[in-house]
DNA sequence: ACCCGTGTTCGCTG
DNA sequence: TCAGCGAACACGGG
């Protein structure tokens, strides 16, 4: 499940596989029209074909295909939702179960998208700029491409009596942050995740946003490759500090246990002893 | 059977 | 007016 690191990793993926081909033939799974909401699916697969793709930029989790065709100029955005996933095959090869999209490139090969609980979005949208599209514009900086300001984002922080791991939940403070890389990186700051984002001294606050950078950046060292594993799937192994780690020695102290937590309905893994 | 899940949106509340 | 909260969405895996 994609937070912003798996999301790079899909915009590069779809760069090599689709940048500069013709999307032919769009077939869609018909349980998946909740995907193309508020739009249909047959709207989404007339409008797409015929196009060639110009370009794919990211912003925080959302994907953004820029298209040419006989018409103009348009954008498909993406979001990974939960499971979502770009996948690549070749004529003859099979196809991924949870198959949604198919999109037919001029190259013989086949775009899937593949999301079996089908919390992702597909959209066409006439911009064909991030700048452009409206439901993008509340989306804060992006950790990787913008860098992380520590005093603009202390300023946001400021306002907030959330506990600080909810807060970075926030998609309009920094876009791409979810809920492993929140964890990851305040176990990095050695912040405890339920202290109100107000309450965080400007020295944590620089220290939270070296840190998100930095988990961020190992995590896209380490997946970079043909196909993403995620995670949680059969074959990967836990890569994180402390994400997934309950039970299991702190990494850092090595004298007290990770300790999983519900904030927000989601869970949150921390050192009880570092992170204060 | 039951619980859990790397995300977002919507409606309610104070 | 709005920050904050919980339910809902939907399906597979342990």
């Amino acid at each position: 499940m994609p937070e912003l690191p798996e999301v790079e990793i899909a915009a590069r993926n779809l760069r090599r596989w689709a940048k500069g081909r013709r999307v032919g033939e769009v077939e869609i799974d018909p349980r998946a029209r909740r995907i193309f909401r508020p739009a249909t699916p047959e709207a989404f697969a007339a409008g797409l074909a015929g196009h060639r793709v110009a370009r794919v930029d990211r912003h925080g989790k959302q994907l953004l295909l820029t298209l040419d065709g006989p018409g103009g100029r348009l954008g498909l955005l993406s979001h990974l939702g939960m499971t979502g996933k770009w996948l690549r095959r070749g004529p003859g090869e099979e196809e991924p179960s949870h198959s949604r999209v198919r999109l037919r490139l001029d190259s013989g090969a086949v775009l899937h998208y593949r999301d079996p609980r089908l919390f992702g979005r597909l959209r066409l949208v006439p911009g064909a700029r991030f700048d452009e599209v409206p439901e993008l514009e509340a989306l804060g900086p992006d950790p990787l491409r913008d860098g992380v300001d520590a005093a603009a984002l202390a300023g946001e922080l400021a306002r907030s009596r959330r506990p600080i791991k909810v807060a970075l939940l926030d998609q309009s403070l920094l876009a791409g942050v979810g809920n492993i890389y929140a964890s990851e990186a305040l176990f990095r700051a050695r912040v405890d995740p339920r202290r109100p984002a107000r309450d965080l001294s400007p020295a944590e606050v620089r220290r939270l946003a070296k840190a998100l950078v930095e988990a961020m950046e190992e995590s896209l060292a380490r997946q970079e490759g043909p196909e993403i594993r995620y995670v949680e799937e059969p074959g990967a192994e836990n890569p994180f500090l402390v994400y997934g780690k309950a039970g299991e020695p702190c990494p850092r102290c090595r004298r007290a246990a990770v300790v999983r937590a519900v904030q927000a309905q989601r869970s949150t893994f921390y050192c009880p002893r570092c992170q204060r």
